[in-house]
Order: C-alpha cells, then structure tokens, then sequence
DNA sequence: CGGTATTTTGACTATGATCAATTATAGTGG
DNA sequence: CCACTATAATTGATCATAGTCAAAATACCG
C-alpha cells in the first residue's frame, strides 16, 4: 500500500485532529456537555440545576467496561470524550456491537425499563463520561418540562435510528452509510465532516455492520480504488460524498 | 463475565430484577386500554385524568394507514385491537417492515424528536386505536411520575427490542425467534402462547425479518417436517416450545 | 365457479462467510 | 533503537446460505 501524502505520519493521531469549533452557547461547565445532550432550551438558572446532578467521573482506558450486562442500573451516561462501544453476548458466545457512541451521546438508555443493564459499555480509546444518576434525572424532568422534553426526544432519536440501521442492505450500502453517519456526527460536533479517525476496530465495524471482517475489508479496498474514500489505517477521509450516498442508497446527507 | 454482585441493597425500593413492569389492576373504561399500555401504579383518580386524553377512534380496515411519513406527528396511538405493520420505503423504492404492532402496544414513538412521522403504519385486518394527544401526554406526565416512567420505560423496551432483533442471525434462528416473540406477547394478553393466527402475510413476515418469502416458507415448512410448529395457513401451533428456543438460540422465553 | 393473490416448491445463482496464508502494525523488553 | 511477538488487517480461494427466477399449487373473493 504506497501512500505519498500523509501530512503527519501518525505516531499519535491526535497532532492531526482537525480543530475543535465551539458548538453550543450553554453548555454544563462541570463536564463539558455541549449542547448536543443538553436541552436547546435550557437558560442559565436551569442550567445551574441540571448541574447538580451532573457527575464527572475519572477516565477510562482503552477496553475499560463502563458497565456490563446485569449490572444495576443507576445511572445514565452521557460521553464526554473519546468512543463507547455497546454490545451483547449470545447465548452462544458470540458477540454483537450494538452501537458506537461518540461524545454528547447517552448510553444505558435501553436499561431504564428493566432497572438492569442488559448490554456491556467499553471504551475505544482513553474516554470519559458524565454520570447521571437515573432517578435524579426523572425527578428534575418533573421540574423541568424541557428535560422530560429532551429525554423523550433523545429515546425516540435511538428508536429511530436503530430502526434504519435494521434494515436489510448489502454490505456496500451499509459500509457507506455507516462512514456518513459517522461523518455527519463528527460534523455536529464541530470535527471535520471529510476526514477522521475510526475509533473502532475492523471486526467492530464488521460485527456491527454484520459483515465479515474480510468483507469491511474488501470494500474499503473497493470504495478506494473506486475514488470514494481514502483509508490509511484508523484515518478515513470521504472523497466524493455524492457517490457515497448513491452507494449508501440514501438521499444527499 | 457475569458479576456475582447480585446482593445488592437497594438504593431505591424499586424491584430491580429483569421482569416486566408490574401490571395494574386498573384499566382504561374509556378505550379498554389493558394494563400492558398503563402505567402499573396508577389509581383511580389518576386513571380518570389520564383517561381525559384519550380517545377513541374508529377502527381501520385490513390497509388503512394510521399515519405515513411526513405526516405531521400530533398524537401516539396504542393498538386497541388487531394488528399494525409500521414499515418505511427507502430510496429505491424497497419497503421495510419495521415491526408488527399487537393490541396494548404503542405506535408513531419514532416521530417524537422530529415531530413528524418517519415511518408508515397500516392496518393488518380490521383494527383500532386508541389516540393520545402528544402534548397532552408530556404535560401530563409533569404531573404524573408515574406517567412519566412509564413512557421512558416504553421508549426503553422499544430500543432493546430492536437491539435484539438487528442481531445477526440466520434464518432459522430469525424465524424462531418471531414466532416465540408472538406467543410471548399473545400470552401477555391472555391468549394462547401455543396456538394463534397470524394477522401479518408471509412477504412481511419475510421483509421484517430480512428474508426472501420463500426462504419464510422454506423455514417454517422446514420446522413442521422437524415437528416444532404445525402450520396452516395463517393458523401457526407451537408443538415444541424448548426445541424452539434452542433454534432461535435463546434462553428459554 | 373463474380469475387473481398468495404461498409453496424446485433449480440455479450470487453475495458474503469461511478458511488459509500473508503482510502490517503496535507493544515490549533487551 | 531494534528485534521479537502478538494482534490486526489484507488478500486469495473456496463454500454455503439465502436470494432470485420460474412454475405449480393453493387460497381468496367477486
């Protein structure tokens, strides 16, 4: 694999992170939660409640379990920095990521109806997470009709999601509609919309596609030589957007 | 893997085994609103209020749409009798079918974040609804906690299911699964687990469950000759409920 | 009944999985 | 800094599950 132009060679990828560009105006000063898991609604006298029962917690490390299924669940957790994985385990032993999740995202949410966890939380990478604990959330969302708001929302966000990543398409359009999600996330939070790092490994995006390792493989290959994309490793950088939407089979992102 | 910290004091007094939520005695008179879509602990005073926002609605015939995409998203409907299809059409034209929707169960959650539909709901045979005026329901839950918790426990329960069923598996284990996920449900309404009918035809059952229809009829005429299931029709008996679950590679339901 | 829908069955095919081998990459300790 | 190892990613060859195409059988409905 010859590449000619890499404009750092990456001993650590972060020298090469586009910049950070401030999102929201409110944002919680405790832990940095942006707008996007904040009510847009929000003024600064709520603020300061919500604050409260916001709780920083200490880094994890790469594979660290955020927490595991059977676990009480407690709390809700909204990421602060870096990637969570979501997944279960068969009754067979065979694991399935249920979602990648990047900062201003919750995770746990589908523990909530059974008060136990029933999937694993594991960070990509050094990440960190607020914690929110559950019944403090409900009670300020009694308080504060923009919270319940935003809770319903977020929850009903998920439903939707989930729903569209369901459906039955080949590996093609789920490769490319997987990089435009990740794409469009990136943007909403002020990363570059064209080129970033994959947290995940390939068997991650694999097993969460529900494709082969190889087959992530193959059409990565495929969707470079085709002029798509350019993969160096982590790095993936979207060269035509328009094709990759085609190929996604999705309208303009 | 699976913590021995199950000895936990609770926090809260909260039942926090993996069980449903617990039922009501109550229901609604208004609409027949069974307890599987009420809140557990509402009284009767609480149940006079809440039955103030719902509605009834004449029923549907066998592809009658409830709502379509785009449609402005005002009210949730939960199912009073029959079955809904939600499904979503995609770019090229390919349906999918999103779920199938039986009596007690709620429909059109996905459009809360965007207040607009974003999936399409048709009648499988003559059903009904019940409506619930959305903004009525938010409001009213500032109210009623218990209100409240249980919509976040819906939302909840909809994410894990879907979970669930984006997994991969194959075919066989696909088809045993739905066919116990019914029973499990008819049950819950007090009908017969082992015997029902299936309001859904055999290319939904296919599309929902991303198969081709032949590869529905294979399976299920593969399951007869295996004497899981005896199949007539629309007529389905589970003969061999245990055989069944180790197919769909569960635990027992 | 007669005509249309749906479902079933059969033959063949293709997409993506599996198996196997090779090449990169990241970590570790001398 | 450089082996040395373990892990991850890629590539090739072959296989199998489920899809597609085609046709027959059965159910549905006026």
């Amino acid at each position: 694999m010859v590449d000619q132009q890499l404009v750092t060679k990456g001993t650590t990828g972060k020298l090469r992170r586009p910049k950070l560009t401030p999102v929201s105006q409110v944002a919680c000063t405790k832990c940095g939660l942006s707008r996007l898991c904040l009510p847009a609604t929000m003024d600064s006298p709520q603020l300061k409640t919500f604050e409260k029962i916001v709780h920083k917690t200490r880094p994890l490390q790469n594979g660290d379990h955020l927490f595991r299924v059977a676990d009480d669940f407690t709390d809700i957790y909204a990421v602060r920095s870096g990637c969570f994985k979501t997944y279960v385990v068969d009754a067979a032993g065979r694991e399935q990521v249920l979602g990648f999740h990047l900062a201003g995202e919750l995770l746990g949410l589908d523990a909530i109806y059974q008060s136990v966890h029933v999937s694993n939380a594991t960070a990509l990478g050094t990440s960190s997470v607020c914690k929110l604990q559950y019944d403090e959330v409900t009670t300020l969302s009694q308080q504060m009709p923009e919270l319940q708001n935003h809770m319903f929302h977020l929850l009903s966000r998920r439903i939707s999601d989930l729903s569209a990543a369901a459906a039955d398409h080949t590996a093609d359009e789920r490769m490319a509609a997987f990089l435009l999600s990740l794409a469009s996330r990136f943007k909403a939070r002020g990363y570059s919309s064209k080129e970033f790092n994959l947290a995940m490994s390939r068997s991650d995006i694999a097993n969460y596609l529900r494709l082969a390792t190889e087959t992530v493989s193959r059409v990565l290959a495929r969707f470079q030589k085709k002029g798509l994309i350019k993969v160096d490793r982590k790095l993936v950088q979207l060269l035509d957007k328009d094709a990759l939407c085609k190929a996604a089979g999705t309208a303009a992102w």
